[in-house]
DNA sequence: AGCACGCCGACT
DNA sequence: GTCGGCGTGCTC
């Protein structure tokens, strides 16, 4: 009898593989394990089993697998069935979910290695110079990396050179897999069984006599092993008794000491002293309730509580009911490094039980809490992360809290699977059959309508924790500050004086400014040009600090210029203005005060966040100026003003949810004003002080933004009303994009008619030197959504299959927003 | 995605 | 004349 597996490979194809198996393997092997198989002439993947079968497949004859990589499945069938949703939602492939599900010491890959011919004696002659290289460093050196070889012969493709030397027979090729996760051994020591007698002991003392640092190492086990009843690191014995490793050794090697092996998680948390949870107030006890409530009869709910009303008390509640009934809790979160102080307020609470997942947790952290995940240790029954924490293997999930809910990097953009965290977390919780909480102070519009029309339930928390106000937001017409010449730089005579307020009471502020840099724009006096960066469509933007132009699309930069690059003139002005001229401006308007900066230029590494709110925190600065990373849930007690530099640029952004985004983020931001007694206060400078949004912003009316925007919403036939998918072509040649994105646009039309608009160029047309152009599909409810996908795939497929568009990529983002 | 195969320009 | 550029097609 002849078994087969069907298994999904690590890479964008969209089909399934079938490899064979002998019948010892397929009583072993399980959906949801790996195996390691070769793929293609020389690749070697780890790929996940789906189905053992019988069935040979027809047209082809099935390579058997290389080895089986687990012991147990690492992936559930729960798992399985959301990859299956992910990847027909979002219209990408099993294999693109994959990746992005597994941490990547799961993924493992081969490299291929070169060794040295040993039977075979070569004709130096016959070699070519680089050839010889080669030749000549297997002499010294046993085997050689790919990445090796590209230094030696210093050329990137030096697969020609490698298929010669086999051909001469100078050279084997072996494939090396790996496996990336190497458990935590900790080396322990304890006295040998023989010694445990007082009498044997007291023998071995006195036989040391003469070996006083031996001596000393076992006098040391003694205190510590009389200190505690827990097992004695070998690394600790070694600092206490301030002997070395090697008189360890020596101990061992006599058989006086032995040692032993334990496997250890590297992350754990000390289980210090866990707070009670916080009594809730009537506000939130009256919320609380009425979520258990709403849970009776929804799986979802909506909490819309304004900026600091105490929400994750709320959540803290509802968790510890969840984990009192043994099951498991995940709580998602937009962006984990911004989150810290909501991350060490969670642990006091519940200490050990809380697993954080992210991304910037090495590889071998992530395999430990997804095993912990997978096993329901106690230690991973809460689990807080980004989105990707949707992927871990739970077993028994009772609770899914998706907080600020209305994010937007909830979405996944670039690599494929493009999903919505929140949208996927609610499919995984019907899974389960698990309740999901949103929470957030500004809801997304569609969020907001599903609870309007009782799909979602809806629980309102209006008053703010302590009974501190709602800020005061006033707008400041800079139009008219500008014409009286009220202006000093970017700051209205009203911000000035309303920071001066501030810091004379020895309160803090911040301003925020939606753009990073000095200047945006450089632009020539005498001919009006100004730089643009050679790979994108966009201006470079001028960055003081470095006296640089850098691109904020590819990262390319230059010194800043002297003279114009068109006709000389040293005469150039900078258009516009960054988080990092505001700050200048400040440090002059200010000197005897402390400025900082936080946006992506002052934050980068591991704990540049970290940095900044702290030193923040702790007083140490007085101003704090940043881009949209200040509108994330940070609480910080002393802020009583407020500033928003410029409202209007985010007003004017090219997208259908511009002014929602533009609410959410003044109503966030605003929100960190006076979080204690004191009512704090907020300025916007804007030249458009009667934009609706603005007001509506100034006096809180989340309604009736609600209102106006969901009858746009309408009206242009956008979500909730309408789903989107967005088709983007790209493509380094202009034309061919262009044709080929027209002749895509065209046949969708057929099937699709009005309800498909464009193609368009976007605004910035070139990033990276790759043209884009876009179409979007608007579906109707009562548009079957499969079936408009299958015409979409098929239209695809055809198009693919047109030799002139080749090469155009093709990117489908489902529910772009 | 990778990787091999196959066809055309720029160099020893 | 070869080297190496990239367009094309396939992978169980």
């Amino acid at each position: 009898m002849s078994y087969f597996i069907d298994v999904i490979l690590p890479i964008p194809l969209d089909k399934e593989f079938t490899y064979s198996i002998n019948s010892s393997e397929a009583a072993f092997v399980k959906p949801g394990m790996r195996v390691a198989v070769q793929f293609g002439k020389s690749k070697i993947y780890a790929a996940l089993v789906t189905v053992v079968h019988q069935t040979p497949p027809i047209v082809y004859e099935a390579k058997e697998i290389e080895h089986i990589l687990d012991e147990s499945p690492i992936v559930t069938k729960d798992q399985l069935k959301l990859w299956s949703w992910i990847s027909s939602y979002y219209m990408c492939t099993k294999g693109e979910v994959m990746r992005a599900a597994l941490p990547s010491a799961f993924l493992l890959e081969s490299e291929t290695i070169v060794l040295k011919n040993e039977n075979n004696t070569v004709d130096e002659l016959l070699l070519k110079d680089d050839e010889f290289l080669v030749f000549e460093a297997l002499q010294y050196q046993s085997l050689l990396r790919i990445q090796e070889i590209m230094n030696i012969v210093s050329k990137k493709n030096v697969l020609p050179v490698i298929k010669r030397l086999l051909e001469k027979e100078v050279i084997t090729v072996q494939e090396e897999i790996y496996e990336q996760y190497k458990p935590k051994i900790v080396r322990y020591i304890k006295l040998d069984q023989e010694y445990k007698e007082e009498e044997a002991l007291k023998l071995l003392l006195d036989s040391l006599t003469r070996a006083p640092k031996q001596r000393e190492v076992l006098m040391q086990l003694f205190t510590l092993e009389a200190q505690t009843s827990k097992p004695i690191k070998v690394t600790e014995l070694v600092k206490k008794s301030n002997s070395s490793s090697a008189v360890i050794k020596t101990l061992i090697d006599k058989n006086i000491l032995e040692e032993y092996h334990v496997q250890t998680d590297r992350v754990h948390y000390e289980a210090d002293t866990q707070y009670e949870s916080k009594k809730l107030n009537e506000y939130q006890d009256i919320a609380f309730k009425e979520i258990k409530e709403s849970f009776n009869t929804k799986d979802v709910c909506l909490l819309h509580g304004v900026t600091s009303s105490g929400k994750t008390e709320i959540y803290v509640k509802l968790i510890e009911e969840t984990i009192k009934q043994g099951r498991q809790v995940l709580y998602l979160l937009p962006e984990i490094g911004l989150t810290t102080q909501l991350i060490s307020r969670l642990q006091q609470y519940f200490g050990e039980k809380l697993t954080v997942y992210h991304s910037k947790y090495s590889v071998n952290e992530r395999v430990e809490a997804w095993n912990n995940v997978k096993g329901a240790k106690s230690k991973a029954q809460i689990v807080i992360g980004a989105r990707s924490a949707i992927f871990l293997p739970f077993t028994n999930l009772g609770l899914i809290i998706v907080d600020e809910e209305h994010e937007s990097t909830f979405k996944q953009y670039d690599p494929a699977p493009r999903y919505h965290a929140r949208d996927t977390a609610i499919v995984l919780g019907h899974m389960f059959k698990a309740k999901v909480l949103l929470g957030s102070a500004t809801p997304s519009l569609e969020t907001y309508y599903n609870a309007i029309k009782n799909k979602f339930g809806l629980v309102k928390l209006t008053r703010r924790f302590g009974n501190v106000l709602m800020p005061d937001i006033n707008l400041v017409d800079v139009k008219t500050k500008y014409k009286k010449k009220q202006m000093t730089g970017h700051f209205s005579d009203t911000l000035l004086e309303g920071i001066q307020d501030a810091l004379r009471e020895k309160e803090q502020v911040i301003l925020f400014q939606n753009r990073r840099g000095y200047s945006p724009v450089v632009e020539c006096n005498t001919c009006g040009h100004s730089p643009q960066c050679p790979n994108c469509d966009v201006s470079l933007t001028y960055h003081n600090h470095r006296n640089q132009l850098r691109c904020h699309y590819c990262g390319y930069n230059m010194a800043m210029l002297l003279q114009c690059m068109a006709c000389n003139s040293t005469e150039l002005q900078t258009k516009g203005f960054g988080t990092e001229q505001i700050e200048q401006e400040l440090k002059e308007l200010f000197p005897d005060y402390k400025i900082g900066r936080m946006d992506q230029d002052t934050t980068r590494g591991k704990y540049g966040y970290e940095k900044i709110i702290n030193s923040f925190e702790q007083g140490e600065i007085d101003i704090l100026v940043g881009t949209q990373m200040l509108s994330k849930g940070l609480d910080f007690r002393n802020v009583t003003l407020v500033g928003i530099m410029n409202a209007d640029n985010l007003l004017n952004f090219p997208d259908f949810r511009a002014h929602e985004r533009s609410f959410q983020l003044m109503q966030q931001v605003a929100g960190r004003a006076g979080r204690t007694k004191k009512r704090g206060k907020v300025l916007i400078q804007t030249y458009n002080p009667y934009h609706q949004i603005l007001q509506q912003v100034s006096i809180n009316d989340f309604q009736g933004m609600y209102k106006d925007q969901i009858e746009e919403r309408h009206q242009y036939k956008y979500p909730p009303f309408f789903r989107i998918i967005k088709i983007t072509g790209k493509h380094k040649d202009y034309n061919k994009v262009n044709s080929a994105i027209d002749w895509l646009a065209r046949s969708l039309r057929n099937s699709f008619h009005e309800n498909v608009l464009g193609p368009e160029f976007p605004p910035i047309s070139r990033i990276r030197n790759q043209y884009h152009k876009n179409i979007l599909i608007k579906i109707p409810q009562k548009q079957s959504l499969s079936k408009t996908k299958d015409i979409i795939k098929k239209i695809h497929t055809s198009f693919a299959t047109i030799k002139e568009f080749s090469g155009v990529r093709i990117i489908i983002n489902v529910d772009n927003y």
